[in-house]
DNA sequence: TCGCATCATCACAGCGCTACGATCGGGGAC
DNA sequence: GTCCCCGATCGTAGCGCTGTGATGATGCGA
């Protein structure tokens, strides 16, 4: 009998090929110090920094930050939950997002909750199991159990993309009942009296509903009694051409329309231009993003310009502030909107 | 003295207030039989996994992933690395991807190229150290030391939005030439012989590049020498109104035109209603894209529609395939393209 | 010369979970 | 009645790292 031990190996699955005490070993120094290596550099002195540096180079070791975040109570993870990336708006968040996090070791675990809060309550929960740098949510409407569950973890939480009610923890957005004022206000100011608002997907999409709850309050603060049409599909431009159909029975001689998006009001402005309605003379039209195509259209489009990059810049400082332990005075920050002039409305 | 012990407990922060052995005693099992319940459920007697339900819900217990992750030695975590979730295309595919993936308890882990391989080499390194389920990437061109890096590491890789080359492990994609010489083609078949390409920023999108190329490639084989235009700026509207100029100047009987994107082929169509060029009689246009605005255009554009939803779906059926252990004969698979024959050309 | 900071380095006990292997009964098969 | 197999359950040893407190080593003023 070759029974070697007491106790044999028992089998167990290595994760990965170099660790951090085998850098150690080759460094010819202890694996705390290789540690300190990783996280902060400056504690080390120069002659094991370097040789720490050359044993890395030459195993081709990669930290891992699984065994890192556990230890540590806290991952170098943002888990960032928006409705769609698919969104032009949201995409251009994450994308700025990712790359103010990125330079500081942060990656970002996305999530989709395609406008659903119970999907959302779901996506939190997981979002959380990964112990999270911070949780970023998109909007200030949350499930109960959505609150309670970001309350209880000790996480920062950063609701964005909306303004208005106080958040969880921070908010970075704008106030989208101003924004659809700001439109009511433009084109009454150029003359128009018969106004609609063409959104679509108000129902799941608040933040819409909120730009056309200011539209038709400003509309009323002068007198006038604004249309508010919904179309239930996603907001592409078919939707704005079924609508501006829609709005054209139910007030003949509206002249002016907000669209809830740009694509809607692009919709909108092909279907006028089908149909021979000069814009902006016989109806003016505004829209909200300012996305690529806006300044592109015949005629130019006016619009909104709502700032998702800066919405993306500015929860990456918050996060980060929180994150180095910085007090964070500004509760919620606002990014503001511009109202873009073009020939459209 | 009180010196109850005879050591001092180490001060050490703890994760989360609810855990398994929590859990365990509440439902008065082990904890092995906790894990059991949320990794093979069935694996566990209904009286069992009846107590235990009712420990998690009353307790609120969320499974912490990190150290399921690291005891496992593979996390629960699918790292998706593409050029900009800016850009439509890849935007639908992450989100069609996610969605996929999230019914099996997979999360995205997401990061931005910008088309530099040298920052997609530093996202490989950083996924890696999170021990993925798989690592999702764009494009088959990638640095010599990203190969290498992916090689090593036992992990289902995907390459996906291109087809030709070897993938590293699988592929999901299409052939970007086969695109190119699709729209020379059909152009050529309505009688059009002076043909360009406009194209944005080839020299850092690849696969732009094949799909001129193609394009060139099928002029040829006709007898036709077709131009080749790029903007080294971002592929939007306002490239296409330039390069629309630049190929009137340089071939003023130019008739058909491939832009390399929806957008560029609409800022080209924008600029020839501006100059009066009767679309498609006098030029004819064909995009790339099938963007929400494709259809809506006047007149509408004949594009290429890449099914970037379905690259994601595909991704998500080869990584699960992979997860469970099944074998995955296609190495490569192609998820082709659909030329979408609209008036603008 | 001694005492006391200061700095670099180290040892070690976990972080919360999973996977292996062992244990324990309760049926069939013979 | 005995044996064996199988399903359910459990005990335990890590997974690779971090953070704390301890240990030397060094410098400096008194």
């Amino acid at each position: 009998m070759d029974d070697a031990g007491p106790m044999r190996r028992r089998g167990r699955r290595k994760m990965q090929a170099v660790t951090m005490s085998e850098v150690a070993a080759a460094a010819d120094v202890s694996a705390s110090t290789v540690s300190l290596y990783f996280r902060r550099p400056k504690s080390v002195s120069p002659p094991a920094r370097e040789a720490i540096a050359r044993a890395v180079a030459e195993l081709g070791y990669v930290p891992n930050l699984v065994a890192g975040g556990l230890a540590a109570a806290s991952s170098r993870v943002v888990s960032l939950i928006v409705p769609s990336v698919r969104n032009a708006f949201f995409a251009e968040t994450v994308s700025a997002l990712e790359a103010a996090l990125a330079p500081h070791g942060l990656q970002v675990l996305l999530g989709h909750t395609e406008y659903d809060l119970a999907r959302e309550e779901a996506l939190v929960r997981t979002a959380l199991a990964w112990a999270p740098a911070a949780v970023v949510l998109t909007g200030l409407e949350h499930s109960p159990d959505t609150r309670a569950l970001l309350k209880k973890a000790r996480v920062p939480v950063v609701e964005m993309w909306e303004r208005g009610a106080p958040p969880v923890d921070m908010g970075v957005g704008f106030d989208h009942g101003a924004v659809g004022a700001t439109v009511a206000r433009r084109l009454m100011a150029r003359g128009r009296r018969r106004l609609a608002f063409c959104g679509a997907r108000m129902q799941e999409d608040r933040r819409a509903a909120q730009r056309a709850s200011g539209f038709a309050a400003a509309a009323r603060a002068e007198g006038i009694e604004a249309a508010i049409l919904n179309h239930p599909g996603p907001a592409d431009p078919q939707a704005g051409a079924l609508l501006l159909d829609r709005a054209l029975r139910e007030l003949p001689d509206v002249d002016g329309i907000a669209a809830s998006n740009d694509l809607v009001a692009m919709g909108a402005l092909f279907e006028a231009q089908r149909r021979s309605l000069p814009v902006p003379d016989r109806l003016a039209l505004v829209g909200f993003g300012d996305l690529p195509f806006a300044a592109a259209c015949v005629p130019p489009l006016t619009t909104i310009r709502p700032a998702g990059d800066l919405v993306g810049r500015e929860v990456a400082r918050l996060v980060l502030a929180r994150m180095r332990g910085e007090p964070v005075l500004e509760r919620a920050v606002d990014t503001g909107f511009v109202l873009v002039e073009r020939v459209s409305g």
